[in-house]
DNA sequence: TATATTTGCAACCGAATAGTTGCACTAAAT
DNA sequence: ATTTAGTGCAACTATTCGGTTGCAAATATA
């Protein structure tokens, strides 16, 4: 069973329950409401994302609430800092390139 | 048949391509030999990858180059943003609570 | 022309995925 | 004490996934 973020954030439900839950924490019943699913199926999502440390729970009597530990989403952003670098380069590229048409222009 | 970027980036392999292929196109069989799985398999991946947009092909003779398409991985960094963003809150916040601290120490 | 190389595609297979229903447990409300 | 509400977990199902093998098409090489 592999289960990392990469994976968690596959399934547009899930993505959809992470911005939920990102500003604040909620119960499985009110987060299922969203979504045109069953609590169970949330439910099971839910542990999925606590499976890959993406959610925090906090039990409040028979309520949990359920919010995102918004530093792993930071994993994404560790990979995709790679790919940021290349825009970066691109960027200077074209920027390099239109200062030059701009100096033959005058 | 889902087929979104999310879920391209998905799996672990198909992240090996895609950074392989970011700053040098390369053939199916070049791919293969980077990992531990046979060339219909690398080609099953880059046909998913073309699908969601994410590689270009430039055919040269026999050959099929495959390359990354750089700009579509920016969709995953737009749904970033928004985390990125209560980042930054929790940055300042905690940037004022530092200099509170510092101020009351005087 | 005959052969080797590079590739994509279809068929098949086992495992994982996302969903459902049903049930048990616990806490609150009556 | 009994009922209701909130939750997690297990069993089952249909679908998708990632992989393999086999084959056909196209291009290069002998």
């Amino acid at each position: 069973m592999r289960r990392d973020i990469f994976q968690a954030v596959a399934d547009p439900t899930r993505r959809g329950i992470i911005v939920l839950i990102a500003l604040q924490s909620m119960t499985p019943n009110a987060i299922a409401e969203h979504f045109d699913t069953t609590r169970q199926a949330v439910s099971k999502h839910l542990r999925i994302l606590t499976e890959c440390d993406l959610v925090k729970q906090e039990q409040k009597g028979r309520e949990i609430y359920y919010s995102l530990e918004i530093d792993k989403m930071k994993e994404i952003d560790v990979w995709l800092e790679q790919f940021r670098k290349i825009w970066e380069t691109r960027f200077n590229q074209l920027d390099s390139l239109l200062s030059t048409i701009k100096k033959n222009k005058k």
